[in-house]
RNA sequence: GGAGAAAUACCCAAGUGGUGAAGGGGCUCCCCUGCUAAGGGAGUAGGGCGUGAAAGCGUCGCGAGGGUUCAAAUCCCUCUUUCUCCGCCA
């Protein structure tokens, strides 16, 4: 959510920033001016009627002590009832569409950040090389299926379409990954968070994801009387929802935090071509880092945070590139984001494995998330920002493209081997299934 | 899933319709004391919103949201959470 103040003080810088995200606000912003107006004039209106209701009912019992008469009181004690009743209705439903305009537009881009879409993105730096085959190399579908990584057939059997089944080494090379991934984030110093993967209504608000992507989760509830729950698209969502209505103190800033989670999300109509396997399913794997930090230290913790995902691939052997992306290629909520891509040679480009965010104080004001200043004593908006570290899903597909060999074996990269009790290399007979 | 009890500030806790939401602990400051302990005194209800240049003023806050009433911490309804008991269960 945006702050009132600047839209009041300076709509049209609000709404000339908005256009390089590629949103036209105009109208939202001259709606919100003109239901804050409508608002406050109602709150100054029922405010100094309920000032006189509360000097009026602290009279009422002097007077009947006295044994004066109450009835000229009470005739206009009901006038102001009725009025501030009618009022705070009329208030209710100008405030509720406030609220909701309001919620609907996306975060300031951040100055720096090349306007438009994706093909303004800006590629910051790359470590290594695309791998060269001295061979045909093959495509990872072929390739876990050869190996008896991933069993697609059965994944689509127990569950539909966009759903795989990872198996014996595979299910071990996942697992490894989730592995080297967590105990990366608790050398550096993070709380490892183990959160619900259904989540309350009120999350997918605090993270910026709804309304815009209501239809996008699947819903657990969808009674009306029940509570609904969905499931959780990302771990972001869990883990920017945690500290919502709560005020920190200065000193437990920043909080470091990283969560493994299956992610689910509907992707609806998103199939393409050249996305084969495992690059775009309903359920997928990822860790997730998010920081709490204060408003002037988020420049720091976001270098932090893109350091931390650019190491880890690294650590893997990968190629990769990290892409600072246009105004209009970052999400809604954030002020700005950094990719980092790997390249998946059976696709011929580039494909984020990380994508790390820095969404200021947007969250923060949905959410109510605040930190008590010391050297005032007042509350203020905390800053949050969140990167993958890593999809592990979109991990396994590359590292068995990149480190096949010739006879459809995979290397498998030094990091992880010591969670694999060793194993260099995964070759075909290691497949237990048919 | 069923029955009962509870939710008031940093903690404990009083408050069953009416003029500033008691009291205690803790914490902060001050006094006393050569120092410490003890003692004495004062302060300690946050946060949102509105208004204002500011000081301030107003308003809403007793788990949350509704309602009844001239007036609600107090009465009614719904929900959430915690505890106790029962049921079911990996």
């Amino acid at each position: 959510m945006l702050d009132i103040k600047l839209i009041k003080e300076n709509p049209q810088e609000v709404i000339d920033r908005l256009l390089a995200k590629g949103k036209d606000a105009k109208q939202e912003i001259s709606e919100i001016l003109r239901l804050d107006g409508e608002r406050r004039s109602l709150i100054l209106e029922t405010d100094t009627l309920k000032a006189e209701q509360n000097k009026v009912s602290k009279q009422i019992p002097v007077m009947k002590k006295a044994g004066e008469d109450t009835m000229p009181v009470m005739t206009r004690m009901k006038e102001l009832a009725d009025e501030i009743k009618n009022k705070d209705i009329k208030l209710r439903e100008v405030d509720a569409a406030f609220r909701e305009v309001m919620l609907t537009l996306p975060n300031l881009p951040d100055k720096d950040l090349a306007p438009g879409g994706k093909e303004n993105n800006q590629e910051l730096r790359t470590f290594g090389a695309p791998h060269v085959f001295a061979f045909e190399p093959q495509n990872h579908v072929d390739l876990c299926t050869n190996l008896g990584l991933i069993d697609y057939e059965r994944g689509t059997k127990l569950s539909g379409s966009g759903f795989w089944i990872y198996r014996g080494m595979g299910a071990r090379l996942e697992w490894a990954l989730l592995n080297y991934f967590i105990e990366t984030h608790l050398a550096d110093g993070y709380e490892l968070v183990m959160v619900p993967h259904m989540l309350g209504m009120e999350t997918g608000y605090v993270s910026g994801q709804f309304p815009k992507f209501k239809e996008d989760v699947y819903w657990i509830n969808t009674e009306e009387d029940e509570r609904s729950l969905f499931m959780l698209p990302t771990a972001e969502t869990a883990l920017v929802s945690l500290h919502m209505n709560e005020i920190l103190t200065e000193k437990e800033l920043p909080r470091k935090y990283v969560a493994y989670t299956p992610c689910f999300r509907k992707e609806a109509g998103s199939h393409r071509a050249d996305e084969r396997g495992m690059v775009r399913g309903h359920q997928f794997n990822k860790v997730e880092m998010v920081q709490y930090t204060l408003p002037e230290k988020s420049d720091e913790a976001f270098e932090e945070l893109v350091g931390k995902a650019e190491a880890l691939v690294k650590g893997l052997g990968f190629h990769f590139r990290t892409v600072k992306l246009a105004a209009e290629d970052c999400s809604a909520s954030m002020a700005r984001t950094y990719d980092i891509e790997i390249h998946i040679p059976s696709m011929n480009g580039y494909k984020e494995v990380s994508s790390v965010s820095n969404a200021r104080d947007y969250q923060a004001r949905r959410g109510a998330i605040r930190f008590r200043r010391e050297a005032t004593g007042k509350p203020e908006l905390v800053h949050t920002l969140n990167g993958s570290g890593l999809a592990t899903s979109r991990i396994l597909p590359a590292i068995v493209e990149q480190n096949q060999l010739k006879d459809g074996s995979v290397v498998v990269p030094e990091c992880l081997r010591k969670y694999l009790g060793g194993i260099e290399v995964i070759t075909k007979d290691m497949k237990n299934w048919q």
